[in-house]
DNA sequence: CGCTTCTGCAACCATCCGGTTGACAACGAC
DNA sequence: GTCGTTGTCAACCGGATGGTTGCAGAAGCG
């Protein structure tokens, strides 16, 4: 479930539309209508992009009334920063002690290094 | 062309093929065909996500003869963070400061704080 | 009750995307 | 020159995606 829901999150944040409500979001909570506004779309175009929004668990909907705040999830937006960093610390490093040089320069260097 | 590479790079990372290209790519630089090997799918499969990353800037390709060893680069990484990590921020000091709940209780706070 | 408002759901359509196969270009070895 | 290796390009196909429109449901208001 972890993979899908960062695929997803990251299919989500793809669209500029999307990354726009995202900041939106950021701001405050807004419902729907509230969102769309801005936008040259249709209301139910920012409905759906909302879902996928939802469906990629980077924000939530309560109910008040009939209105249904959007709500952003920093955290599902720090596992998103969690996998990047990882991967980008990993290979700064590399290149900060050169390893990677040594690779390119003997290719039978299998990289066989366990890493600590 | 700052957006499109956005645009991209999350595009980019929304599959798992292409994410696990990234992190075989921080251990080392490889070849298309060492990057193919662990996938049950074509070369040109293979090939054309290389293609993906490259034009979402996230990775590089030099000449080594006939060999074209892709490269990633970690400064991509870190644009992809930079855009998250403005957002989050912005998300969690607004929880902490319960500016959150203002918004949601009183509407008319058309949110004029000028942020420090 | 009926009307309006805000919202979600379904159908539809054009386009994009991820995979396939087949052909071909570039370089090295023979 | 011919072959093998490495990789790209092009055509094709099925499924996902982003937009549209139309309709239906729930909550407040007359």
């Amino acid at each position: 479930m972890g993979v899908e829901q960062l695929d997803r999150a990251f299919a989500a944040l793809a669209d500029p539309t999307r990354r726009g409500l995202v900041a939106r979001l950021a701001v405050s909570d807004a419902t729907v209508g509230e969102l769309a506004e801005p936008y040259d779309m249709s209301f139910q175009a920012i409905s759906k992009h909302v879902k996928v929004l939802e469906e990629a668990g980077l924000v939530t909907r309560s109910r008040d009334a009939q209105r249904r705040p959007v709500h952003l999830r920093a955290e599902a937006l720090d596992s998103m920063t969690a996998w990047i960093e990882r991967y980008r610390r990993e290979a700064e490093e590399r290149y900060s002690r050169l390893d990677d040089l040594l690779d390119r320069t003997d290719p039978k260097h299998t990289r066989e290094k366990d890493g600590t």
